[in-house]
DNA sequence: ACTGCCATGTAATTTGTTACATGATTAC
DNA sequence: GTAATCATGTAACAAATTACATGGCAGT
């Protein structure tokens, strides 16, 4: 969803496709890290649809595009922001969402989290209830890639409860002990 | 790679296209799980290739087309199996590569896996200098997807070090209490 | 002069998905 | 008889990649 990442970016300024692109290898190649081929294109397929506008700019001897968010652009990215993540273990939709949950209030934040938090338990259940059955027709290679996705699971389960707790916390200036994060 | 799963998967036996995806289903949705519309085209393509080859049955009445591997296709996918995997966060590649490395030697799997381990700790110091060099301008979602990276990236790390100690402790048969992987 | 970075873009290919279409068997 | 499961396949579409192509500026 290489669009919402452009959205997102051009939320915060205009930028050029070159620009966006370093912005995303700096912060977001973590779980996105679109190549040029990919960037252009879809600048170009978004500002058909009226999304995103741009200027033509010399700066430095340099033609420039710099791309600009439009109305229709941020209330659509919004939506998308508030529609809760169907979870699937290598996509990384769910980080690309949260990467931009400062444009939602921590209220709606802290629900979206939640609701998420479910799906996720609900998934490792299923790999626990799989590994239940069939460990014993298992060997020790596919039993260890078992073992990764119930692992996964549990580290996203154990990140939420931080990132929540910083959220609360951070609305209500609780005690909690939080540096660590 | 949906190919050498598939390849993977006949290494063990003759199966048909339907059993190949139950058995996905079963036992590697955690990271991959293709539809009928992948998989079908596919061993297609494959069997046109001399990968693999197929024969008609028809059991309880139903036409079937069981699938089975080729020594070319086996050649070719234990080549894919013994090369290094080039790391990529929300790639599941070398998931998809282990889950199959019952078809090596112990000790090539724990060369390959230390090998893995380089990689990934190598990616791990990269955002850990990212977020040394830009905690202070990270907002807290951003910041948190970057604590996602760091905590994957250590996961893996343990889980590896788990399953090597797995592996060396079946062959050496060592003392070590792992009855806990 | 040459290399590296800035900046944009196209074309061909890869790798899948979803939706559709068919038809047989099994269990209720 | 009808719903679920077994079994195969095609067509249209989606989303992105790699490789190619262009050109200007800045520093050595």
């Amino acid at each position: 969803m290489l669009i919402y990442v452009l959205l997102g970016f051009l939320c915060e300024k205009d930028m050029t496709g070159y620009e966006i692109k370093q912005k995303m290898t700096l912060s977001t190649s973590n779980f996105i890290d679109a190549s040029f081929g990919s960037i252009y294109p879809m600048l170009k397929k978004m500002e058909k649809g009226e999304l995103i506008k741009y200027e033509e700019v010399v700066e430095e001897g340099r033609f420039k595009k710099s791309y600009g968010i439009t109305e229709k652009g941020k209330s659509e990215f919004i939506e998308w922001l508030k529609t809760p993540c169907t979870f699937s273990p290598f996509n990384y939709e769910y980080l690309n969402k949260l990467f931009f949950y400062k444009y939602l209030d921590d209220l709606e934040v802290v629900q979206l989290i939640s609701s998420f938090q479910t799906t996720v338990a609900s998934e490792y259940n299923k790999l626990a209830s799989i590994e239940e059955k069939h460990v014993h027709e298992m060997g020790v290679y596919e039993h260890a890639t078992l073992m990764f996705g119930k692992e996964y699971y549990q580290m996203i389960m154990n990140w939420h409860d931080r990132l929540t707790r910083k959220i609360t916390g951070k609305k209500e200036n609780e005690h909690e002990n939080d540096k660590e994060f």
